[in-house]
DNA sequence: CTAAATGCAAAATCTTTGCAGCCTC
DNA sequence: GAGGCTGCAAAGATTTTGCATTTAG
């Protein structure tokens, strides 16, 4: 899936959104879009979504901006085990997520279920830096 | 990603293997595969490697056979941040996952960090029932 | 023998890229 | 104005499917 590295042009130091270059509607829409959002959302849900805020947009450029967004650290990709890669806007730290049997949605999580600081060494020898966990289970309100 | 819900054929209850329908020497061969890797592998890697036990095995026999083998439970796929797919044999009960940061190997770990139990309610009213948790870092070998 | 499984190649998805014109700065 | 950004459509990559043939049981 994933092809190449692409070569990001760093121009000098960026704007307040954090965006690399320039400002443009097409961007305000996918970046309010996850502003708005109230956990990760895939590819298509954005785009759909972002269409509302600025018609005509098309589904490369919402690539294209979701790439550049994320390698700016703006917003953070995560993958569902279904392969579906999903984004969200302010990255606060470290986030784990939780995703509804019932309604599929997922949700981020304040709180670290796992308490395993840098450096902790597992039995078996392995030197753990960082996590990313999915937790499964019903959401408040399908519970 | 996902396109549909196959049917499964379940026939009656199943060989050792845990396959549900004919031995072949192509389901042999990625089997052997999955039993000889020490972690998830990828489909072009287990393709590759079914290829040196069977050879001609067909790409699209690899991916029938995979999902085949899933849905009988005998194997599990895990889905990595990169969006890859990998599977791999022996189920044993829970599974955690550890990917090297410099070899990025995918190793299973035996002993799972974090100890929750399913049915635990965590703030905010998620009833957690079970996980997935992917840690970083680097390998016994790569230290 | 009979039906399941395979291989090949076409089809379907999803994502990236080339390019001419548009729009920020 | 100049160069980055966009939309469109074509190109890539990955996974699925149709079908004739092979093969397990």
């Amino acid at each position: 899936m994933p092809k190449s590295a692409t070569s990001i042009t760093p121009q000098k130091e960026e704007s307040a959104s954090g965006l690399g270059q320039r400002q443009t509607r097409q961007r305000d829409a996918i970046l309010e879009v996850l502003r708005l959002a109230h956990g990760p959302l895939a590819v298509p849900e954005i785009h759909a979504r972002a269409l509302g805020l600025r018609s005509g947009l098309g589904i490369a450029t919402v690539y294209r901006t979701l790439k550049l967004l994320q390698q700016n650290g703006t917003i953070q990709a995560v993958t569902l085990p279904s392969g579906e890669t999903c984004y969200q806007g302010e990255p606060h730290a470290h986030h784990d997520h939780f995703q509804c049997r019932k309604c599929n949605q997922v949700f981020d999580l304040d709180v670290c279920p796992l308490r395993l600081k840098s450096g902790t060494q597992l039995p078996g020898g392995f030197v753990v830096q960082d996590h990313q966990m999915l937790l499964y289970g019903l959401c408040p309100a399908c519970v």
